[in-house]
Formats: C-alpha cells, sequence, structure tokens
DNA sequence: CCAATCTTCCAAATCGTTTTGGAAGACTGG
DNA sequence: CCAGTCTTCCAAAACGATTTGGAAGATTGG
C-alpha cells in the first residue's frame, strides 16, 4: 500500500536513499538509516516484489515440484518442506510449492518457471536414477538441490539417506535373528530410492551367506499386495520380508494374511518411512527413517549455499537410518526354519 | 529472453500493437495478428511475469496454504490440487502451494500475500467452524475459496461433502444392523468437519432411537487410540465405532484389539476419507468419501468464478458422499447384544 | 587557504509490460 | 468533394522498485 515515494515524502527524502537505507548500503548515514528504518517498520513498508523481480532479475523465490502419482510419502514431505520454507524465509526467500500430476507435467512446469524466471532455485523430489529433470536443470546452469540421489549426484547438491547401509544392516539384523529365507519387496529400480534399497538389502543378503528373493512393487500397498501374492505362489513362504516402504509393507501384509501367515508371527516384516500410522497398525509395523530430525533445514541450508555461490559439487550429504523395530519384527521361527 | 520489444522490432511493428495483438484487442487487424502470433510461437515468446505484475497489479496467481499439524490427509488433497492447478492453467491463472506449520503461522504468510499482492484469490482448507482466516479475509474484501464450511459459509465460496448426511445415515446403517451400543469417535468440534460429522451421528442415533457415546480424539492415528482407550474404561464395549477419520480408526482399531477386541469381529469400525492404503489394512476399513471425483477442477471453477466477478454468496456446494463398506463393518452381534 | 578526499544524498535511467490518448489513412454517405 | 466515421497502428506514460553516475558539502592534508 505504502510505496517507497510515499515513505521518501514523509520522511524529506528521496527513494534512492530510502531504498539504499533498507538494503544496508553504507553510503547513507547511520542517523539516516536509524530514521528510514524505524519509518518503515511504523507504516509496515513492504517492497513490491513484482517491481522488484523486474528489477533486480530475480525473484528471490525457491520453488519445489511436488510429484503426483503413487509412492510419494506427502505428510513427511510435507512437513519438512514447511521447515524448509521457515528457514528460507530467515535468509529472505520463499518457498513455492507446485503440484504437478505426472512426471511429464512436472517437466513442462519446470521449464515454464525457468523460462519466465519465476524462481531462482528448485527442489528436486523423488529422484530418478536417470533424472530427466536434473539433465535439464543442469544442462541449463539453474540452482538446483535434490531429495535423494541420481546417477549424477556428484554434480549436484542433494540430500539423502543412506539407504544402502540401512537395509543391508537390517537384512544382517534378520540373519542373525535366524531368518534364511528373506525376500526383499523392491521399489522400482529407476527410482534412486528403490534402487539402493535394493543393492542395500542384497549386500546384506550376500554378506550373510543367504539367499534373496526379489519382488518388484509399485510404491504403494496395491503393489505391495501385488508383489508378495506373486511372491507366495512361487514357493515356501519367506521367513522375513524387507519392504521398501510401509506403504509397500502394508499391502504386503495383507497379502500374508490372504495367504494364512500372520505377520509379526509367521513373517517378520520391515519398512521404511516411519509414517505416522505404522505404531497403530496390527502388529505395529517396524520401520526406519533418516535420523536427522530436520530434513526441511538441511534442503534449505544448501540452497542459501548453492545460491550464495557455493560450488553444487560439494553439497552432498547422505544422512544415516535410524531403525526403529517394532513388533512386526517380532516373528518365531520354528526349529525347521532355524540353522541347523 | 525475447521480449516483446524485439518481437516487435523484427515484425517491424510497435511493441504496442504486438502486445494488443496477443491479448485479443478488436483494434488489430486479423492478418497483423496472425503474423504476430505466429511469430511469438515460433521464437517461444512468454511475457514476463514480474513486469506484468507490476504494470497489471495482479497476480494471475491462486495460493492455497497447506495446513501442518495432525488430521489433515495430504496425499488426496495434494492430488486435488494437482487437478486444481491443471484447470485453473486453462484459464491463464498459476496455483501455488504455500506450507506452513501451524496457524500462527498460516494467518502470517496469508496476510503477506495478501499485502505483496502476491496472489489475487486464495484457497483455505482444513477450515473451522470460527475460522480467523475466513473473517480476515472477508473483511479485507480478498477472493478466496475454502474447502471446507465455517460458520460463515453462507458468505463464501465453498466446497464441501455432506458430511451430516454421511455420517447420519451411517449410523442408520450400523443401527438397521443390530448395533445398539454404538460410539462417534469424534475430530475436535472447533474444526467444522469434526462438527458435522458429530452432528450427522447424533441425529443418526436420535432418529434410530438409540443412544451414542462419543470420545473425542485428535485427528490422528495416536488421537483415535487414546480416545478409545478412554472409551473402553468407562463402561461395556460399543460394538460399532463410526470415526471421524480413517486416521481415527486406524488407532481406534489398535486400541480395540489391545483390548482384546477383535474389529471387524466384536466391534465394527468405520471411517472417513478412504485413505489408499484402507483396503490393505486387517480388517479392511470401511470408509466414505465425496462421491465427486474430481473436487480440484471443482474448487478451480470456483476460483474462476469469483475472479470474474460472480457473488461469492452463491458459490457454495455441499456434494453427497458415498459410502465403502468394507470387512471391517462385519461384526456378528451375538444375541445378547441384539435388540429384542 | 587550496586541492583532494570523504560522506551523504539524489535525479534520472532502467527493468518489460500494459494502457491511454491520439494520429494517419481508408472508407462512407450526402 | 467533404465531413464524418472506421480501421489500424503507435508514442509516451505509467507500474514501483533498484542502480548508475554524479553533486554538494564537510573534512583532511599539505
Amino acid at each position: 500500500m505504502t510505496r517507497l515515494r510515499d515513505l521518501a515524502q514523509e520522511l524529506g527524502l528521496s527513494a534512492t536513499t530510502v531504498s539504499r537505507a533498507l538494503d544496508g548500503y553504507p553510503d547513507v548515514a547511520e542517523a539516516t538509516r536509524a530514521r528510514v528504518m524505524a519509518a518503515a517498520r511504523r507504516v509496515g513498508y513492504l517492497p513490491d516484489p513484482a517491481a522488484r523481480r523486474l528489477r533486480r532479475g530475480r525473484a528471490d523465490t525457491v520453488a519445489a515440484l511436488i510429484p503426483g502419482g503413487p509412492g510419494v510419502e506427502l505428510t513427511a514431505l510435507l512437513h519438512a518442506l514447511g521447515t524448509c520454507s521457515a528457514t528460507l524465509a530467515e535468509g529472505g526467500l520463499d518457498l513455492m510449492l507446485v503440484p504437478a500430476r505426472d512426471e511429464a507435467e512436472e517437466r513442462r512446469r519446470l521449464a515454464r518457471l525457468v523460462a519466465r524466471r519465476e524462481a531462482d532455485a528448485f527442489v528436486i523430489l523423488r529422484t530418478r536414477r536417470e533424472d530427466a529433470r536434473v539433465d535439464w536443470l543442469l544442462e541449463q546452469g539453474v540452482p538446483f538441490v535434490t531429495h535423494g540421489r541420481t546417477a549424477r549426484a556428484a554434480e549436484h547438491p542433494h540430500i539423502d539417506g543412506d539407504a544402502f547401509a540401512g537395509f543391508r544392516d537390517a537384512l544382517r539384523h534378520l540373519a542373525a535373528r535366524g531368518h534364511r529365507r528373506i525376500a526383499h519387496v523392491a521399489a522400482p529400480d529407476s527410482f534412486m530410492f528403490g534402487h539402493l534399497r535394493r543393492l542395500g538389502a542384497m549386500a546384506g543378503a550376500t554378506e550373510a551367506g543367504i539367499a534373496l528373493s526379489l519382488a518388484e512393487a509399485t510404491p504403494d500397498a496395491a503393489g505391495g499386495h501385488a508383489a508378495v501374492r506373486r511372491l507366495l505362489q512361487q514357493g515356501p513362504p519367506p521367513t522375513a520380508l524387507l519392504c521398501a516402504t510401509d506403504a509397500i509393507a502394508i499391502g504386503a501384509a495383507h497379502a500374508l494374511r490372504e495367504a494364512g501367515l500372520r505377520p509379526g508371527h509367521d513373517v517378520a516384516l520391515w519398512g521404511h518411512d516411519n509414517i505416522p500410522a505404522g505404531t497403530f497398525l496390527d502388529p505395529p509395523l517396524a520401520s526406519m527413517e533418516i535420523a536427522d530430525p530436520d530434513i526441511g533445514a538441511h534442503l534449505a541450508r544448501l540452497l542459501l549455499a548453492v545460491l550464495g555461490g557455493a560450488d553444487p559439487a560439494t553439497l552432498g550429504t547422505v544422512l544415516p537410518l535410524r531403525h526403529i523395530p517394532r513388533a512386526s519384527l517380532d516373528a518365531t521361527l520354528t526349529t525347521q526354519e532355524e540353522t541347523p
């Protein structure tokens, strides 16, 4: 409502001086600056962002594209983006979320946001191993940060959980408990999270010297259900199912029950994401999650760094996962199941 | 990249004419307009949104504030907002999502978005009965649409499911199946959805001539768990639990099991939201949801109407709910439970 | 005391569009 | 043929900030 000009007039100063006072330029007397700041605060002056963008050529805004489709744990994600937004605000940046229903729409929106200069940097979620968005952004030289790695993770800032170690250790743990017929209900290999969790499970099995069955699922409950149904038709049931996500585990549990197997009794069940309802499922679902309580702030720091000119290639972080054992792991192995 | 001026120069026209040609003004010759449109398409001209906003005084953008905290079914919500965004795009509007961690932050962000004119209209989610955001927006005369009603719903455009009828009919249905000890696990009354679902359940009970127990829960699994624990301590267990949300129902199921009661056997369980995992729970969770498959497009139409100058007070829609019966309803009542 | 330097401020240009208020030429009707 | 009307275009003024390139006065050094 009040413009810079009004404020300047009221203070008997030029718009130039008021602008420079507020922006912290050194060529304005401290007394004047104090007067200007006080007046600005008093009338609640907010610079018009459109005018500022036009002149400055940047938006002071970060955009995060929200993927549609199955397999995105949106609740946790949006929580993180909430704190990301708050942290960015401290650095004078806004966060805008842009929903897209599928990957084609996501690419279109990304191109449009860049062409119209609506955002200075981007958050890319649910990365693929070969990620067209990442390739394009790198090619265009647009700053961005990913949640999840890609084949080119060394070239761009990213933050990710150490899924390989998490799943490898989970498999070790199951093997140590005596499980010998273990299956991994995997998410598609084209998603980086699916790939890494699968590799981790396989590495754990190799270490423990046992075979690992694999069943591939779309990353939602329906996928887990279908995958485990197929798995059970193929041979003797596993005594433990390590699932790529909690949603997959929920579907898997259902398939087990349909086959007369009780999760947490006959078959151990383990997921990932620590969805809020997990504690209240029957049996409570063992899970894992990134140990860091504040991915959002971490993302924001990465964005501020990369916009501040830091070398993107140095800004990768892989955080350890935390295991969350719950009753779904308590499968009682019969003697027959145990190692001789 | 290419500016209006460049395009004009290339065509041997003034910027004025090019601008007016693209905007469909009638004072430009059809032949010229065709030439301009072709050239614009060829070079991929996109008007700079900052310049346009500055001059036009509007952003051609709608903002939706994404509430944090428990009890928001974000998966379904974001799906709807995805189609909302796509529908708005057809009308030349952008949708921007803005996450807020709590209600105080949401009010701050709202005020800031309005003051800086970053959005021309708003989508308000998870309405309260007395909603400070709605009061403020009405007072400011800012266009907006709510998902969910408020005490002042007659004054503002809104879209909502008919929770009253949905829950009343659900209760009728349970009564018709012979249930006589029914409890409603309610969401807080200050949320409009909590209020209406509660009223519906109560009306259904009154109609059926039976008493209804009430247990109030925070709208998440933990809340449902705690509420049903309290309920079971207070007296003989109900034979049916009508829960305000699926998340509450999941917590409720857990509390039942802890008390040795089997949901879907000893106690019927019914939720609302139709969360994706519902089918795969044990037992599969009966639920309900708005019958209309496309709330998002509906929201978008309301926004376009209100921005087009339609009278906000005429733009309220309450859509019927669809019941989704699943095995969690199959409680077998013993003779003792049934009506004499 | 003069010139050089500092400090503090400002007028004007600029960002890229849209809109206002004509202007020039073609056409029409009498 | 002339005045009036239509059609088609455009120059210039916004929109509200930032930035450039000084200018005026105060201070300093010799």
